[in-house]
RNA sequence: GGUCCGGUAGCUCAGUUGGAUAGAGCAACAGCCUUCUAAGCUGUGGGUCACAGGUUCGACUCCUGUCCGGAUCACCA
């Protein structure tokens, strides 16, 4: 139980047998002390006040009193305006820090724990472009949202859906049948994804001077756009896709092939995995049947082209097409059926797509749609959604080239590592091996940190120069201070100093101390929050505050120099637990932490 | 135009059932390594919490209106 909790029930009993009235949990309001004030946690008397028929000072006064007198764990209060300060016993304290060391991975709780299962859709890229900026925010938040819910307690699946066909993914093929002549991931010495996405560019460069070329003969700018013999071309070649045309669907695998090669390489640069891969190709008919089903119950209704439509205007929003008059279907279609497929096969709980933020109608659409057709489940669908990456000259465009690209930053990240720690002298004596590991980390430490400490609902701005921080509120320092712990223990092993199997309460010392148990015994309720909210941010601004108290402690008092040895054994004790801490939290993000750095 | 999201220090961001004098980092300036990792620690300056009303003992937080920015409302995905 943690201490608000536990102050609550004794502020309720206090009040129940000083005023004879059971308050409600809305009125027991506890919170930290503030650092300037004394005291640990605070019971605010407003809220009291008609109980007590008494000023805020009065009443604070009496419960105070009441609670030392009674209760063991508070030894001391003091009233400011209508604030009540209590602190803990250094008793309690100890018992707490005891506890935590002895249980088994503090606040994370087995994937069992909850009984249910719930699986995370994300990153979902398109075959015909490489990963950029904003994939990688994707990527990280998915990633990090699947481990923050599996020690909820949940089971977890981690999908990925792929993008893998279409009249985008048919534009770069086309451009590269005419343009390629025969060019590969080897002949050009470049990852697939980028050549493949080198070829869409190229595609978007040949049609607008085709445009252009149209419009100068005199046509308009939207028959210009539907006449472009580059666009007939490309749709007649989707029109081959579907129908299995042999050439087309070789050449077809053959360059998402290099595609997928060129993923799994920027996928294992991230430390991002998947439990399963979906792919478009496979599922985009589904859902077709059920919008037919959905016809005969009267939910959607045929216009006389035959397009089939679901009227939204009485929920507030507009008329959705579901199926187009040729009888193909969009992409909704697609998503209502995968829904009701992974729900019927994995007797799923919940169901989260990390989709970005321009995709809420979409949504919101699928919901009620599903909503309608009578799936209890739609209510358990959630859309993570996430604001837009902006660079500081405003938003990335692919087709004027301000992308960042997703391997690019990568590099840059670890090279710019590489040569902060040189510079520093971080590498010297180490094995290149191993400095090259912990360059990684340190590298993509700072750019998963910086991307993962945003609340993920809000748009961010990424300046690539001023981004590349390791000091401060960054990854890197949060990794610091792991290996700066990492470094005590080792030379307490050395020196044959063990870790005490209980915490003494004479070790303290400072208020410190207990500063950083009443901080580590909130992990618990940080990893409970993040899973709530979905929202890796509470995690990386917890990491955060903890490393930073640490560091202060860490600078103010010596640990195995000092000599009273029970004041060592809490302090090592101490060190061991928020480094435990640090790496959990760091793991929730996604981010490995140093021994040495 | 309708709907949704955002606006907090020069910059990037915290601030969660409404609580005390609104916090960090970066950048600037000034200190601290014969002592467990100085990627650290300490200090200084920096604010009309977009604006105006309202609710209340109390509002960055809740409500209404206005302004600004973004997203979205396709037989695209």
């Amino acid at each position: 139980m943690s201490t608000e909790l536990f102050l609550q029930n004794e502020a309720k009993i206090a009040v129940e047998k000083l005023y004879g009235v059971i308050a409600e949990a809305s009125q027991l309001q506890i919170q930290k002390t503030r650092k300037e004030f004394e005291g640990d946690y605070t019971l605010v008397a407003f809220p009291l006040l008609k109980i007590s028929k008494k000023n805020p000072e009065a009443t604070s006064q009496e419960i105070g009193q009441y609670l030392v007198d009674n209760c063991k764990q508070i030894v001391r209060f003091n009233v400011i305006k209508g604030f009540l300060n209590l602190s803990m016993s250094n008793e309690y304290w100890a018992e707490i820090l005891t506890n935590i060391s002895l249980t088994n991975d503090y606040g994370f709780l087995p994937s069992d724990a909850s009984g249910r299962s719930v699986m995370v859709e994300f990153s979902s890229p398109n075959t015909n472009k490489p990963l950029h900026l904003g994939h990688i925010r994707n990527n990280l938040l998915g990633f990090s949202v699947s481990r923050i819910l599996e020690k909820n307690g949940n089971k977890v699946k981690r999908v990925n859906l792929v993008n893998d066909r279409g009249i985008h993914i048919c534009k770069s093929m086309l451009a590269w049948q005419k343009f390629g002549n025969g060019e590969t991931p080897e002949s050009a010495g470049k990852k697939g994804d980028h050549l493949v996405g080198d070829y869409y560019v190229r595609f978007d460069r040949e049609y607008k001077l085709q445009i252009e070329d149209l419009k100068s003969k005199g046509l308009s700018e939207d028959e210009a756009k539907a006449k472009a013999p580059i666009m007939l071309e490309t749709q007649e070649m989707l029109r081959k896709w579907e129908a299995k045309d042999p050439e087309i669907y070789t050449l077809w695998e053959r360059m998402n092939g290099w595609v997928y090669n060129g993923f799994e390489k920027t996928y294992n640069a991230l430390g991002i995995t998947f439990d399963k891969t979906y792919y478009e190709s496979q599922t985009y008919l589904l859902g077709k049947a059920t919008v037919l089903e959905g016809l005969d119950k009267g939910v959607f209704k045929r216009k006389d082209d035959g397009s089939i439509w679901i009227d939204l205007t009485n929920d507030g929003l507009d008329e959705k097409i579901l199926m187009r008059s040729d009888g193909t279907s969009v992409y909704i279609t697609q998503d209502i059926g995968t829904a009701i497929q992974r729900f019927d096969e994995h007797h799923l709980d919940e169901h989260i797509y990390v989709v970005g933020n321009e995709q809420e109608y979409h949504f919101q659409v699928l919901k009620l749609i599903l909503k309608k057709l009578g799936y209890k489940w739609s209510d358990n669908l959630f859309h993570l959604s996430y604001g837009m990456v902006q660079l500081p000259e405003g938003k990335m465009k692919s087709r004027e080239g301000t992308v960042v690209d997703a391997d690019d930053l990568v590099d840059e990240m670890v090279s710019t590592a590489h040569d902060m720690s040189a510079e520093l002298g971080k590498l010297d004596g180490v094995d290149s091996n191993d400095a090259a590991a912990i360059c990684q980390m340190v590298g993509l430490g700072a750019l998963k940190y910086f991307i993962l400490k945003v609340d993920p609902k809000k748009n961010m701005t990424f300046n690539p120069r001023e981004s590349i921080d390791f000091n401060g509120n960054t990854g890197p320092f949060i990794q610091y201070t792991h290996a700066r712990i990492c470094s005590v223990l080792r030379k307490a092993e050395e020196l044959g100093i063990n870790l005490p199997k209980t915490i003494s309460m004479q070790g303290f010392t400072a208020p410190k101390e207990i500063e950083l148990i009443k901080l580590i015994s909130e992990f618990p309720t940080v990893v409970e929050q993040a899973g709530k909210e979905l929202s890796p941010s509470f995690v990386a601004n917890y990491a955060y505050e903890l490393t930073k108290e640490y560091n202060q402690f860490y600078h103010d008092f010596p640990i195995l120099k000092e000599e009273k040895l029970d004041v060592q054994a809490l302090r090592l004790s101490l060190s061991k637990i928020v480094g435990d801490t640090i790496r959990k939290s760091m793991w929730l993000l996604g981010i490995d932490v140093p021994e040495k750095m």
